[in-house]
DNA sequence: TCAATTGCGTTATGCTATAACGTGTGCGAT
DNA sequence: ATCGCACACGTTATAGCATAACGCAATTGA
């Protein structure tokens, strides 16, 4: 699957993720947004909505934000599982992908004849610059 | 760390919580317990803090729920990371821990020099049950 | 041309979580 | 004993996150 051609709102809301040095939350992009004419959450998320579907942006469920995905030319759903580091004093991310945890996730969800869809890993702590 | 005995407004938070087949929300956990005198969401939240500090209760945040642990007797800290497989459908989670897992997140965060907090990791899908 | 699909805008609403205030109770130190 | 402290608790208000439901406009393809 090929990423199509993103829509006005799209573009906006992906361009405010990618220069973002940080995750944000939809109302902090709506408030960015302003000045090109959003008004109302919806517009944020229904542009999310697809940006999500198309793998080139990432939900963080535990603070609630949206980031870039970090390989924007490839598409990140084929990549299997994804975890992210997330500092919380500056609030950078990385983003990782390990077959090695994938595989052993996979297994034990496959002994438990559980079908996986979505997945979230994501780890809190410092980042080497932070933790000093 | 060993649990300390439960205030009255822990004890109920807490039964609720055990006796229920799926993870609650604090405000459905809110509802169950009017009639016991419940009457605002902070009761329930800072419940669920100290029942989560304690170990005894864990948060998903995937669904902004809470589940009692599924060892009611150790202490789920001690365990090392946590894993959830959450049924979409009957809404039931299976909790498990991964010693191998744990390791080769915990090897990649040290590479990068990244102190862990608090981790997440839960999957979405259906279980063996409703996968039918 | 017509119907179906998709994106968009707006208003309203619902769900999740916490701030800020004050009260009462137990308990150790002086 | 009583003072001070820590802690649980209750209440009101508010902040923050997300979606329902309506209608309009543009695009596309039969």
């Amino acid at each position: 699957m090929t990423t199509p051609i993103l829509t006005k709102n799209q573009t906006l809301v992906f361009d405010v993720l990618t220069k973002a040095e940080a995750p944000l939350s939809a109302y902090t992009i709506l408030d960015k947004l302003r000045d090109h004419g959003f008004r109302a959450p919806l517009q944020v998320y229904r542009a999310l909505d697809k940006l999500l579907e198309y793998g080139v942006v990432h939900r963080l469920e535990s603070i609630n934000s949206f980031v870039a995905c970090a390989h924007p030319d490839e598409n990140c759903h084929s990549h299997g599982l994804v975890a992210f580091a997330i500092c919380e004093s500056c609030g950078q991310v990385i983003e990782f992908h390990d077959h090695e945890v994938d595989h052993r996730l996979m297994d034990w969800l496959k002994s438990q004849k559980f079908k996986a869809e979505k997945s979230t890993i994501e780890i809190r702590g410092h980042c080497a610059s932070c933790a000093a």
